[in-house]
DNA sequence: TCAAAAGTGTTCGATATACACCCATGC
DNA sequence: GCATGGGTGTATATCGAACACTTTTGA
C-alpha cells in the first residue's frame, strides 16, 4: 500500500470550517457594482476589500449563514438570495495575509476553508445600517474592483455569469436593482450592464411591451434638459399571476 | 448580552466534514435512471440505495474528489462533472441509521456533514468498474426511486432541474447519455425525458437539421419489425468549432 | 437655437407550433 | 396483409435584429 493510496489518506477526511460569501450587486446609472466590506487593516498585502462572509456556526445551514450576514450588514430581513457555487480549493487560503486575518478574526487556527457563494441584489441608494463586524462597506463598479483576499475576485466573476441565469429563471429579481419608478432606458442600461452588450432602443420598447407587468406610468420625469421620459413601475401581482 | 446572540455563538463555528455526492444519469430507451450504490446491510430503515459518493481528503478539493468517486466506481478515467449544489442543513444527518452507518464506515464520530452535489452523465449500457468500496451498483429509473438516506431524494430532484441548463449551455452532454449511434426516435425520446414533455415527430425532425454537428449516416437500423430507422452520429469536431 | 435624450414602425429571417398521410419491414 | 414505428411538408405566430427620423425639454 502506497503512501499516497487513497487509502492511506482514509484518516485524513478533512474537518474543516466553511464560510458563506455573499456578492451583492448594486445597479447605478450604467453599471452593476458590488457591495464590499474593509477588513481590519493589518494586512501589508493592500487587499482591504473583501466580499462580506462569515463562518458558519454548528445548527445554522449555509442559507441561514448568508441571511445573517446580509442582516448584519445591511439591517435588512427579507432579501433574495441564491446560493451559486461552493469554493472548495485546498489553496483558496494560501496567502499568509489572508491566514493571518482568519485567526485574528476568528481566534482559531484555520487550516482549510471552504466557501459557498451567494448571489443577492440590493438597491444601492438604500442606506446601509452596517452591523458592528465591519467598519465601513462600499459600493464598487465591477469594472474597478480592487484585488481581493481568497479567491473573491474569482467569485465575483462567476456571479456576474449567474446572474443571467437567475434573471431569465426569475425575472423579478431585476427590479431589486431599480428604484420603484424607472425609465425604459434605466432598465435598458440595467440589460446592458447583465448581459454586456447593447440593445437596440426601439426593439427594446418592444421587450417592454411583452413584458405585462412592467406598467407605464402616467407620471413623467422632470426637470431633466431633454423631452422628459415616461416612468414605469413593477406590478408584482400581474408577475406571479403569469405563466411560464 | 444573551444566550443565543451571534457573540455568544462565536466560538461554535463549525468544523466539518464535507462529502461530495454524485448524480450519476443514464438513459435507456424511454427514461433517465440513476447509478445508485448498495451501502453495506446494517440498517433496519431499508434505505440501502444511495448515491455515490465520499467524504473529501485534506489535500482534495471538491471536483477532485467528485472525479475520484466515480473513477473509482466506473473506472472512467475522463468524464464530465457539473457542481451543481451544496447541501448543508444540520439535519441532514439526523437519521439514527444514517448515523450509524457514517461512524461504521468512516471510523469517526460524524455529528455534521455538508456535501456538495455533482451531476454527470453515463451510457447505461457501459461495463461498470466497481471499485472495492461498494459492491454492486444499480440503474434505477428516476420513476421508481427508493427512499434514500441523508437527502438523496432531494438531490436527484434538484439533479433533474440542472440538467436542463446543463443541456442548454452545452449540448454535448446529451450525447454522453447515448450510444455512438443513434435514431432520430432515440434523441426525441431523450428530449423529451429531460424536459418531460412531448415532442411533435416532425418538428423533431427539423430540429435535428438545425444541430449541424449531428449527422446523419448511411447505416441504418436492421432486423425491426418495422421501417428502419437511419442513424445519426454526433461529430465533435464540427460541434466545437460552432459559434454560439 | 442648440444639445441631449426620448419616442416611434417596418421589414426580414429564424424559430416554434400545429397538423395528416404514406413508407418500409418483419411477422 | 397487417401491425409497428419511420419519415415527410405547409401554414401561422412570435421573436430577434436591423434600421432613421421627429419630439421634447432646459440651458
Amino acid at each position: 500500500m502506497q503512501p499516497n493510496s487513497i487509502y492511506y489518506m482514509e484518516n485524513t477526511f478533512i474537518r474543516t470550517c466553511v464560510s458563506v460569501d455573499c456578492v451583492v450587486f448594486g445597479f447605478d446609472k450604467s453599471q452593476l457594482n458590488v457591495l464590499l466590506v474593509q477588513r481590519n487593516a493589518m494586512s501589508s498585502s493592500g487587499k482591504e476589500l473583501k466580499l462580506p462572509g462569515s463562518l458558519i456556526y454548528q445548527q445554522e445551514d449555509a442559507d441561514t449563514g448568508a441571511y445573517r450576514v446580509l442582516n448584519e450588514l445591511t439591517g435588512i430581513k427579507k432579501i433574495a438570495l441564491r446560493q451559486f457555487k461552493s469554493f472548495t480549493s485546498p489553496k483558496r487560503i494560501s496567502d499568509s495575509d489572508d491566514v493571518a486575518w482568519l485567526e485574528a478574526t476568528y481566534h482559531n487556527k484555520i487550516d482549510r476553508l471552504i466557501t459557498i457563494a451567494y448571489l443577492s441584489l440590493g438597491k444601492i441608494d438604500r442606506k446601509l445600517h452596517i452591523g458592528p463586524k465591519y467598519t465601513t462597506a462600499t459600493w464598487c463598479p465591477v469594472s474597478q474592483l480592487p484585488r481581493m483576499p481568497f479567491d473573491h475576485n474569482q467569485i465575483v466573476e462567476e456571479a456576474l455569469n449567474e446572474i443571467r441565469r437567475w434573471v431569465e429563471a426569475e425575472p423579478v429579481v431585476l427590479f431589486e436593482l431599480l428604484p420603484v419608478k424607472f425609465t425604459a432606458a434605466e432598465l435598458r442600461r440595467l440589460y446592458e450592464a447583465i448581459y454586456h452588450r447593447k440593445y437596440d432602443i426601439r426593439n427594446f420598447h418592444k421587450q417592454i411591451l411583452r413584458m405585462e407587468y412592467v406598467l407605464p406610468m402616467e407620471e413623467k420625469q422632470e426637470h431633466v434638459a431633454h423631452r422628459a421620459a415616461r416612468y414605469y413601475k413593477f406590478d408584482r401581482i400581474i408577475y406571479n399571476k403569469r405563466k411560464i
